[in-house]
DNA sequence: TCTCCACCCTCCCCCGGGGGGAGGGTCCAC
DNA sequence: GTGGACCCTCCCCCCGGGGGAGGGTGGAGA
């Protein structure tokens, strides 16, 4: 039996980490003295106090990290870590982006952006909808794309995305995929919607989503600049895109934010 | 002029983040109505909201986000950009070398270790040491070899490296590289040490040091199962290293834990 | 057997970068 | 002029740790 500080100096974990854990119901000493509190370690636990320190590294969560240790099976183990490098693989690709966004901002002179106004009028729409997390928005996309495209003939149009400010001021919100047809059908999701007529100011973002905020924003201050408001859910409208072309640099999306004058004029 | 919330739709940052961003200098309001205390932003403020977002996505801490906003020169900012860039590489090893440890520490059956008891004598050694930082081990240890391996001639033995328990415990400690020499020099950090003799309970780590820690933890569990208790700071001796070697797989690291047998026996 | 000191305990506060929500003031369009 | 959307500040919570206070314990040497 091993003391804490003992087990410390076995395992690598500080002592004040190893009764965090104990408090976690991570890693419960062997033994716990009644009388003192006196926490009494076992060496076998020592692989256990590594392998959370291991995943902790990878930036699991303690309480994930309890599921992963709870989980006899070895193979519902090795899912759930592998579950998690997945995760850190989809935030290397959010840090290439975000690499990709700061190269696009910090160069200095960026080009002006073409801006167009444009009266949009009611379309009839094969459609997926649902309420996300901001977190989540690009995994729901994919998959609602994948079950849209699979319950669609004859498109009369690119497809498109809706998307409600508060995803992005909030967190969550509303967003909506669609493809337009002229009698959508009704499938799974996948269901008829009317998009409503709304003024659009419209730029086209090239290339990759990487940076496509930053359109977003010159787009804005255009807006602003033209004494305009916005109101509504923003369009994004997917010209070109990986359908089409594995090479990201032809993409093309028009990204309309409805709008509207301010004061009467 | 935006309101917060304008602004916020704009930037795609929330209004408390756009707050706190106010608070702590970041992103200052154009105007801040003195009665009111409405924020109001310009249209030029966008840009900077998002190098701030992209920043901050790259896990740039506030403060060092306030450096870079502040230095005007686009070769600092590219500069204190780049540093940070170099950090993520450095985690991203991080997570390489948890996900190998990982997968040793997952595999059924470890093969068992081969652990030697073995009386050092006193040795005389040309040394760099310093207090460090837990964190900075690895970036110190290089440069202390560096310099080490150039003063250095005729070694009488491989080189190695002494590491007190407080450097795991508490995060910060003693550390020591040395290489063994008949007449240690004296220039830069270099100087001569003489190591007391002591009794090591020693193992020998095979591969890259991503995993040693598992290694440190069987000697632990055999030094606490043949009633020994560990003294002093624990010895590693670079037998193989990448001096000797690119493939990772022929290195080998020998671990000595300083012990002494529990109670008169 | 006693004493001392290293060790252990719990508890509270701090960090950073956000979110939730309460409670109350302000702006503007109808 | 009034309602409701918007804005303000303030406090508490989250995570996974660290610092430190204040006090109890265990075992080695005297």
């Amino acid at each position: 039996m091993l003391t804490i500080g003992e087990f410390s100096r076995l395992s690598h974990l500080s002592v004040r980490t190893l009764r965090r854990y104990h408090d976690a119901a991570l890693l419960e000493p062997a033994a716990v003295d009644p009388a003192s509190g006196y926490r009494y370690y076992s060496v076998d636990q020592i692989p256990t106090a590594q392998v959370i320190q291991r995943l902790r590294e990878l930036d699991v969560p303690l309480s994930d990290v309890q599921r992963i240790l709870r989980s006899p099976d070895p193979d519902v183990r090795a899912a759930l870590v592998s579950e998690h490098l997945q995760r850190l693989e989809s935030e290397l690709d959010r840090t290439r982006s975000a690499v990709a966004t700061l190269r696009r901002l910090l160069q200095p002179a960026p080009p002006p952006i073409a801006v167009e106004l444009r009266a949009v009028a009611a379309t009839t729409v094969a459609a997926v909808e649902g309420d996300v997390d901001h977190g989540e928005l690009l995994a729901w996309y994919a998959g609602a794309m994948a079950e849209l495209t699979a319950a669609t003939t004859e498109p009369t149009g690119a497809p498109g995305g809706l998307y409600d400010n508060e995803l992005f001021e909030d967190g969550h919100g509303h967003a909506l995929v669609h493809v337009p047809m002229r009698v959508p059908p009704r499938s799974g999701r996948v269901h008829p919607v009317t998009l409503p007529a709304v003024e659009l100011a419209v730029a086209t973002h090239a290339g990759a989503h990487d940076d496509i905020d930053v359109t977003y924003g010159e787009l804005g201050a255009w807006v602003v600049a033209n004494e305009l408001a916005v109101a509504g859910p923003v369009r994004e409208t997917y010209l070109v895109g990986p359908r089409d072309t594995p090479d990201p640099e032809e993409w093309r999306t028009e990204i309309g934010w409805p709008v509207f004058r301010l004061g009467p004029r």
